[in-house]
DNA sequence: TGTTTAGTTCTGAAGCAACAGAACCAAATA
DNA sequence: TATTTGGTTCTGTTGCTTCAGAACTAAACA
């Protein structure tokens, strides 16, 4: 099988796998395909030909993940052209992100509670808050601990 | 507003917001009224009429949050109900397998890479793994912590 | 100023998810 | 054995999501 078949193979099945992730076919194909391409930078014009998708599809799928932080792009002198590639480092902090907003439901979820009579699950959900503060404050430590070396 | 209201209206709030972590409207209702009411236990039932929904929906929603593991039930002597209540042990679990399946999606990738030439990325995808790993790690020990304690 | 190019927005079609209500089933009770 | 109860499965409707293609826009270029 030719390499680009194998490629075309694997973005349709990784692109799956981030379906379930709550993305869309095209957003999941578009960002296996980051994934996986050599290099992983690739014009509109490219994402759109090689998934046979629509221009539209592929602009607002793109849009979705630079708005979201996951997706950057870079230029090259002399030629107008963006070209998209995975922001390994926004997609990192996309877990702290949804981290600390899920502990801001929590905490929601605690005060309304707070004259509830169920002790037990109380303490349950204040075991479940700490436990992903702890996690967040974990994950604040490693950036840093990277950003520095 | 009495009591009853301010919960209902609570509920649909906090359903809505549970909707963004991919469930559906009704999914997120019955996770978010197990969530805040008091006690945390209620029947088949209750759930259906305090949310004014179908049995159908209820019915495929608490099944879909008990096979997930996130959702669990009680009962009583001489009662045949069960009673559904969050399983915040399962859910807190959750968060692990969901980090562990990640990381096998990222080691797929690393291996489709493995002769790429972009070796930046590479490394940048590399440390996200390894990132990932090392929160693992720390879900598992800090669940070990606790339950020992 | 006219043309090309890169990408966005609009529009409409197709298919699918979410849901309610009814029919149903199996275990418990009478 | 007949009935009630707790819950599941089936069926059809509604409406929303996803998407492609065409029309469009704005910047760059000639």
């Amino acid at each position: 099988m030719k390499d680009e078949a194998i490629l075309k193979d694997k973005v349709e099945k990784l692109g799956v796998s981030i379906e379930k992730y709550g993305r869309t076919p095209i957003e999941g194909r578009v960002f296996a395909y980051l994934l996986l391409s050599d290099p992983p930078y690739r014009s509109f014009a490219d994402i759109v030909e090689f998934l046979n998708a629509g221009k539209s599809s592929v602009s607002n799928a793109v849009n979705m993940y630079l708005k979201e932080g996951t997706l950057t792009y870079r230029t090259f002198s002399g030629d107008r052209k963006r070209y998209f590639m995975i922001d390994v480092d926004g997609w990192k902090k996309g877990f702290e992100k949804s981290m600390s907003s899920f502990n801001l439901l929590l905490e929601d979820v605690l005060e309304f509670r707070a004259e509830s009579k169920s002790k037990e699950f109380n303490d349950d959900l204040r075991q479940l808050h700490e436990f992903q503060t702890h996690l967040s404050d974990e994950i604040r430590k490693t950036i840093d601990k990277w950003n520095k070396s």
